[in-house]
DNA sequence: TTGAAAGCGCTAACAA
DNA sequence: TTGTTAGCGCTTTCAA
């Protein structure tokens, strides 16, 4: 009716029911209707009825980039990881999505592809939702990126590693201590050379280095090196004691930085009819859930992803709604799971 | 300045640069600068040049909320799927993000955990945030999930599945065909007593139904079926295969409901010395990107997962710019990898 | 090519 | 307990 009169100049909205209608059918102010529906115990019980029944009626679904706009809430988690297909992140985005979707936040999710300048896109494509937090695979490198998340003010963790200088909140654990204890391990089984097959990133190479550091410290051979891409494949396993074979044929124990590549390590020994783990040790590292099932049962480095994701979670919703995260820097460790094959 | 002035009932907002800061530091109206930003070519060089300016000075993010709410385009799109660790759909949801990240848009992930109610919940979640396309992983029941879907008239593509009645685009391959299809060819190898390790969904049933319908219609002996929860892990692989061989022991030929149940099952096997594919074959399903390596092989029904996420993407931005989606229903078809387990 | 005005749908602040 | 008013930060519409 009105339509026609007010056609000059007059915006129309999607069409779409709004907190306007609804108010209108339950006979009440927006604001009230609102009320009814965020904060229902400081309404009196008769509307809190009669805007559910609106609600019913109309099939409302309140528009949250409205309420996030005029409540600078977004009740968005943002969460960034290195690729998707990669299982052992994913746990950790399970829980964590979990844990939010709960707590009544939804979550986004962006990958880099192990890319520094996506990853620079990605955090300003994130900072323009305004989530109310942002979760991170790994530690920020100095640089714009880091320097847009601490303009933003938006609460942030980074996971799944250690460091003096976060961001903000951090849960993680140290990736030297695991190079360290495997390589104890290891020695303390009586194992003399080493090899290490590892993806490239910079996490794996620190686990590397104490590797190194702790096999020289004990005075024995060189550890043999095999480096393979970012997507770390059973293939690549495979391929890389073949090479370890052939350049260094006394290798007696393997370190691979993930379960795949230990898994294609021990099924090219099969192949290979080299006995694990008599004739050769293999560590993984993840505890991927099928791990320990196999046969041989993988012995591997566990982290706990589960947990990671579950107090990122946590910490995330507390800064969220104000209230302070103490300690805001949390060690979750690691354990060196002793199964068959080392 | 001026704050104290109208210090009486004024919202401050987050202290945030706005659009508003980088206007008057270019010396033009905010919408102009919003013009330089999002239309560069319909504003003179020179102005485009300070507005730019003034970005970098003040750090300037946009507030994409904000934008979505004038703009009624949320440049979001939500993708639901059953869980985020298993690799099958995240490898779709892998593909799905990078296309949609290139176009501009944010993906924004929910998980049913395989629960209904979830899925509802979930879905009026997701709704809310007015994303401009929703995936959907599988067919959508009818219901009040369906309902709403439906009213909201955001664009949708359900994949992985095909039926006669979408809600809107679809993506997928029909599951019967696949039974069918894997029967024919164990049948044409000369297997003739058969077992079936499945999870508990929907899709893994017509599977199922279809295989069994295959086989008696050859006159076989029925097929023996061994249900597993929804967690699907490979010890419940090694535990379906020694029910097998308790409760059907004659059986030659195994058809699993997924990649990982199948490598339980070949696990097992191998435990008991049981040869395959000489005693016992095994179909495995998803073709995971680590089976074609394994020893033996893992013959099993491959899905083009990441066709479906770009193609999903594609069609989702189509629909989400006004253009027409033509054919809006796909079927990506599947194939029956050979390999060494059968 | 630029700008003024209005409003997207909701909630914070204040008042009653 | 309820309502009024004024925005949140941006884009649409219309006008110049």
């Amino acid at each position: 009716m009105s339509d026609k009169e007010i056609s000059k100049k007059t915006r129309r909205g999607t069409g779409a029911v709004t907190l306007s209608d609804v108010a209108k059918l339950a006979g009440v102010a927006p604001i009230t209707a609102s009320r009814a529906l965020n904060t229902p115990d400081v309404v009196s019980p008769e509307v809190r009825q009669r805007v559910q029944d609106a609600v019913s009626k109309t099939g409302y679904v309140p528009n949250r980039m409205a309420g996030g706009l005029a409540s600078s809430k977004s009740k968005l988690i943002a969460a960034v990881v290195p690729s998707t297909v990669s299982s052992v992140f994913m746990e950790t985005i399970e829980s964590l999505n979990d844990a939010l979707f709960d707590a009544g936040y939804q979550l986004m999710l962006g990958q880099t592809g192990y890319s520094d300048a996506r990853e620079e896109q990605l955090l300003e494509a994130i900072i323009g939702r305004r989530p109310d937090g942002i979760f991170l695979t790994g530690i920020t490198k100095p640089g714009k990126g880091r320097t847009r998340l601490v303009a933003s003010g938006i609460p942030v963790v980074e996971t799944w590693d250690l460091t003096p200088t976060p961001v903000d909140m951090l849960i993680g654990f140290s990736h030297s201590d695991i190079g360290h204890s495997v390589a104890s391990y290891l020695m303390a089984k009586g194992y003399k050379r080493f090899a290490i097959v590892s993806g490239s990133d910079e996490r794996a190479d620190r686990r590397l280095k104490a590797f190194c550091a702790a096999v020289s410290a004990q005075g024995l051979a060189d550890v043999h090196l095999v480096k393979v891409g970012s997507s770390r494949t059973l293939k690549q396993g495979r391929v890389a004691l073949s090479q370890i074979l052939q350049d260094a044929p006394a290798t007696d124990a393997v370190f691979c930085s993930s379960d795949l590549l230990a898994l294609g390590v021990i099924t090219e020994a099969r192949a290979r009819q080299i006995s694990i783990p008599q004739q050769l040790a293999v560590v993984g590292f993840g505890d991927a859930p099928f791990v320990s099932d196999m046969l041989p049962a993988l012995t591997t480095v566990r982290i706990n992803a589960g947990q990671i994701g579950q107090m990122a979670a946590q910490f995330l919703i507390d800064r969220a709604q104000g209230r302070a995260v103490d300690p805001a820097v949390v060690d979750v460790g690691f354990s060196v799971i002793e199964r068959e094959t080392a």
